[in-house]
DNA sequence: TGCATTTATTTAATATGTAAGATATTTACA
DNA sequence: TGTAAATATCTTACATATTAAATAAATGCA
């Protein structure tokens, strides 16, 4: 997983570049250690990692039919080049089927099989109790307010990374 | 670098289990879209990893002089296990000196070279810069706001995470 | 002193991320 | 129709993360 707790040293710089540089920071560790908790788990109780996870979640999200891998790798940030291994090992343990494409010879295309479905529904439940816990001394409103400020966040990052680093991948389902 | 965009389904869970998840959700694509902007930079412009940067601030942070591997290792949150080989490269291509503990035969200590120090200021500096212009978006107000709650969620998290996932990693400098 | 435990690090096996390039197909257009 | 360009995926090479186990030295205690 991404676990970076980065230290930069920040003294010396002007009064809003160290903002940024704190707020950053913040977002950063803040974010690893969740994600190191919630990785940890899933390894842990379910044998996944948060990639095969996320996997599963798309083609959830597609309708659980047929979805090329294209698409799958789209929306999951995650370059075509790793896909095929990740994919080959999911299939390799029954959580995914793959075909051609009937339409376009040159596509593949993957569905959940009842195991993984099954596997899915497992991680799910289990990821939000588990979230929910890990969050459970913040308010409601504090929680609120924290979304709408990220939300921000990302809007600016967004406004600003215009030719900045790569292709701006799918975001949705806030 | 960890970059999931994780999608999950959200609907049909109770109002606050929702809140969490998506607070979660939010705090994770927001990291790691900026994440990937500045790993992504880092490898273009530097030809280095945010791991190794990482490890060139821990050892700036520890005042640039002979420091253990644990050490190191510990504060990047980085299992021991890969220290070694991202070292080992980092040694052969110049950037790091390695020793062993004149203290601990046990022990081996790392230390920057001149050209280790000289691209941890380069990238200090373009990484800071670029932190800034990524979130020029957002008033300082927000930005401190921002900061505040995150600083609370993750007392709540660490706070609820007790014998939960792993040893709690240092986190130092605000 | 002698041995079990702890500590510091490395090794090994496997999974994953990144970039560049190869392959096969489809599409657009002269 | 023929061909260049775009598209979808895979292959390869390498850097990195994760876990468990191995190794070596230091430490604590009978």
């Amino acid at each position: 997983m991404g676990n970076t707790a980065t230290q930069i040293p920040i003294s010396g710089k002007p009064g809003s570049e160290r903002l940024s540089l704190s707020l950053w920071l913040q977002l950063m560790n803040c974010t690893n250690e969740i994600e190191a908790g919630i990785g940890g788990r899933l390894r842990k109780v379910h044998n996944q990692s948060l990639a095969r996870f996320d996997v599963l979640s798309q083609l959830h999200r597609f309708g659980g039919d047929w979805t090329s891998v294209g698409r799958i790798a789209g929306s999951v940030m995650a370059a075509s080049g790793n896909i095929t291994a990740l994919v080959d090992r999911m299939v390799a343990e029954d959580l995914l089927e793959r075909r051609a494409s009937p339409d376009d010879r040159r596509s593949h295309q993957l569905r959940m099989t009842e195991k993984g479905a099954a596997l899915f529904a497992e991680m799910t439940d289990d990821h939000a109790g588990w979230v929910d816990a890990a969050l459970d001394g913040i308010e409601d409103a504090d929680k609120e307010r924290l979304i709408g400020l990220l939300v921000e966040v990302r809007r600016a990052f967004e406004a600003t990374t215009v030719s900045g680093t790569g292709p701006g991948k799918e975001t949705g389902e806030t």
